[in-house]
DNA sequence: GCATGATAAATGAC
DNA sequence: GTCATTTATCATGC
């Protein structure tokens, strides 16, 4: 199954080619917001005494950084990504460090 | 000093090479092939990636960039769009 | 000086 | 929750 917005409710020719309906994107997305780096540095301080946050700490860290509760779930579930993308990235160059090695 | 070092290594990750002609030509005919619906499987990715000899992630990257830059040149130039669409004829019509 | 690849917020499918 | 994306931003290549 196809898990990216292909299916966006739309009617219209936005982009005048019906060949080319995936460039209609009609919802409407916050501007991406870079964080500061105060508060990047107390998410990793989180992060590292655990990767799931409570919601009670979802709450305190959101109220002490001025983000929405919203903005702290999503970065650590963003987070998580990026680590998983590290480990898999070291694991293959691990791999391509002792290919042809005979077990 | 600290800062300094903290973002060298940051850097190091992010550090950018380009792809080779030849890398760049496949994705880009793949794309322009595809213009409908450029969204390749993984399978396709993967396979993409052995002929590019690139990682997934690269080709997922390239995918992702061209798409949105894609979009954003509809209605300018798009030489490359015309480009690859002529190459496409050219290869069918023989 | 932009083109280009990689990463950081934000969304949506499942 | 994961995870493939979209989008803006970052950092670099040339």
């Amino acid at each position: 199954g196809q898990r990216h917005p292909l299916a966006v409710p739309y009617g219209g020719t936005l982009g005048s080619n019906p060949l080319e309906s995936w460039t209609g994107n009609v919802t409407v997305r916050k501007k991406r917001k870079p964080y500061s780096k105060f508060q990047t540095l107390e998410l990793e301080k989180e992060f590292l005494y655990n990767a799931y946050v409570s919601k009670q700490k979802r709450w305190e860290l959101a109220r002490n950084l001025n983000l929405t509760e919203r903005q702290v779930k999503i970065w650590f579930q963003n987070r998580r990504m990026k680590n998983k993308k590290n480990s898999q990235r070291q694991a293959a160059q691990e791999a391509a460090g002792n290919n042809g090695a005979t077990t | 000093a600290v800062m300094i070092l903290r973002s060298r290594f940051l850097d190091a990750r992010r550090r950018r090479r380009n792809f080779s002609k030849q890398a760049s030509e496949i994705l880009n005919e793949y794309f322009y092939s595809n213009l409908s619906n450029p969204y390749p499987s993984e399978e396709e990715k993967e396979a993409l990636a052995r002929r590019c000899s690139i990682t997934v992630n690269q080709v997922s990257n390239w995918f992702g960039n061209k798409r949105i830059r894609y979009k954003k040149n509809i209605g300018k130039a798009q030489e490359e769009a015309n480009l690859y669409a002529a190459k496409k004829a050219a290869a069918g019509a023989s």
